[in-house]
DNA sequence: GCCGGTTTGTTCCCGCGTTCACAAACTCCT
DNA sequence: AGGAGTTTGTGAACGCGGGAACAAACCGGC
C-alpha cells in the first residue's frame, strides 16, 4: 500500500470499493426523495434510514466520496446529492442503445425512469423486420444493422441486452465491435467479453430461485424445529423463524 | 453410484452460504444446456466455463451440497442437475402472483422462462380497473383484493412486485399480511418488512448507474494514462488526479 | 494387482466488506 | 467563552468469500 496521505481526493481517484459503488445509486435516490420533501439537512441515521442501510456502513461509503458533511449537524442534501450524481458519472445523461424490442424490451423502452437517472435511450434495435418500424415513445424501432451508424452518431456507451439467449452472444460481439464497453444483460446467457468491458446481469428466474431456496429452507426448517408459539397455520405457509431479512 | 451421504445432508441442512445460493441457478441452467446437447458427463472444468465461473470456486460451491462427483471423472450432468434442482426447490413448480400489470408486469407475464425453471404464474393482479379483465396467455388480470383469496387458494409463496414506487410499499405489507415471505421487488423503492421476510429487488436504473460509474472511471483514467490498455489491475490504478475540491 | 494419469473435495491463506467504538469537530445554550 | 450535546469520519477487529494447492479417490492398461 502506497502510504500517503489518504485525502479525500486521492481515495475517490483510486477507486472505491465495488460494494460501495454498488449503493451509492441507491444513496442518491434516497437524496433525490429528501429533496422532493424540501429536507435541507440529514444525518447519516435518517440518511441510512431511508436507504435501508445501517448508518455505519453509509458514512464509511460515503467518506470514499470525501468528507461532505458536517460534524454534530449532517449532511447538506442537496450537495450531497450532486457528489454522489458526480461520482457515478450521473450529472449529464449517458446515451443507451436497447436492442431487442419484444415484452421486455418495449417495457424499457417505456420506462420513464431514464431520463431522470441520467440516461436517454438513443436507439431501438431489433433484428426482427416486423418489429421494425414501430414507434416507442418519440423513438422508431430501427434494423439491428444500423448499430454502428448510431453509436457513432449517438457516442453511445451503453448497451442493453433485451434479446432471446440464443442470440444474445452474437448481439454482445457486435456491441463490442463498436467499442462500447459496458453492457447490462437481461438475456439468461452468460456473455463472454474481452477484458476491459463490463457486464451485468439482470435475471429473473435466478432472482426468484435464490427466494425459492429461501422459502424452501424456511418450509422445511419450520418443520423440522417447530418453532414455538405459531399458531396452525397450512401446511404450506412456512412458520417463520428468524430468518434473515433482507432490509432493515 | 449415487452420493447418498447422510453428511451431506448435513451440510445442506446447515445452510448454504449466501454466495454459493446465488450462483447454483447458473450452474443449475448451464447443466440444463448440456443435458440438451446429450452431454452425459462433464469435468468442473468444462462445467465451469459454461457458466462462466473458475473451476475451483464451482467445486467448493457443489461441496456445500455433498459428494455429488467421482474423482477422475467428472458430474454426472443428469444427476448433478436433479441434485442442485432439489437444493433450491425447483422440482416442482412454485405458484408465483404478479401485482402491477404495466409493462414491466405484462413483459413478465408473457415470460415464457417461468414454466421451465420452477415457477407458474398463478394470478396476475392490478389495482387499475382498466387493466382487469384482460387475458394475458391463458390467465386473466383481476383486482387486487383478490390477493388474499387467491394466496390461499392456490398456497402462493412468492409475489412479485411491478408496481410504480410509491404503491410498492403499501402492496408488500399486503403480500406480506397475507403470509408471503419471499418478494421480488422490480419498483424502485427500498421496501421495509419484518424479520423473516425476505426481499430481492431488481433495479434497472441502479444496474445502469452502476455501469455508468466505471464507464466515466474508465474515460478519465483513459485521458490521463494513455496507453496500457492491456492488464493494469484495478488495485494498480494510476495516481492521477484531476482536480477536485473538498471543502464547500 | 499395481501403476500412472486424471479429477474431485478440502484445506489453507489472503483480501474485501461489515461492524463496533471512539476521537475529532461542530452547534447551541448559558 | 466554555461546556454539554450531537454527529461525522475512521481505526481496528472480525467474519465471509475467493483462489491456489494438494491429498484422496477413481479409471484404465498391463
Amino acid at each position: 500500500m502506497p502510504g500517503r496521505e489518504p485525502t479525500a481526493a486521492s481515495r475517490a481517484e483510486r477507486g472505491i470499493p465495488e460494494a460501495t459503488v454498488a449503493r451509492l445509486p441507491v444513496y442518491l435516490r434516497a437524496l433525490t426523495g429528501l429533496v422532493e420533501l424540501d429536507i435541507a439537512t440529514c444525518s447519516s441515521e435518517e440518511l441510512a434510514h431511508a436507504a435501508g442501510v445501517n448508518s455505519a456502513k453509509l458514512r464509511k461509503d460515503l467518506s470514499y466520496l470525501g468528507s461532505y458533511g458536517t460534524r454534530g449537524v449532517g449532511y447538506d442534501v442537496e450537495y450531497l446529492r450532486y457528489q454522489i450524481a458526480r461520482e457515478i458519472g450521473v450529472t449529464q445523461d449517458w446515451p443507451v442503445v436497447i436492442v431487442g424490442i419484444g415484452n421486455l424490451g418495449h417495457a424499457l423502452a417505456d420506462y420513464s425512469g431514464f431520463s431522470s437517472r441520467g440516461f436517454r435511450i438513443a436507439a431501438l434495435l431489433d433484428a426482427d423486420p416486423a418489429r421494425q418500424g414501430e414507434r416507442i415513445g418519440d423513438l422508431e424501432v430501427l434494423g439491428f444493422d444500423r448499430l454502428e451508424d448510431l453509436v457513432t452518431e449517438f457516442a453511445i456507451a451503453i448497451g442493453v441486452i433485451a434479446t432471446p439467449a440464443p442470440s444474445a452472444q452474437a448481439v454482445c460481439d457486435r456491441l463490442v465491435g463498436t467499442g462500447i464497453t459496458s453492457i447490462l444483460n437481461f438475456a439468461p446467457e452468460v456473455l463472454n467479453v474481452p477484458d476491459g468491458v463490463d457486464v451485468r446481469k439482470v435475471d429473473l428466474s435466478i432472482e426468484l430461485q435464490i427466494l425459492a431456496y429461501h422459502e424452501q429452507r424456511k418450509a422445511t426448517l419450520g418443520a423440522a424445529a417447530p418453532a414455538a408459539l405459531d399458531g396452525a397455520g397450512p401446511e404450506l405457509s412456512g412458520p417463520q423463524l428468524s430468518g434473515r431479512a433482507v432490509n432493515r
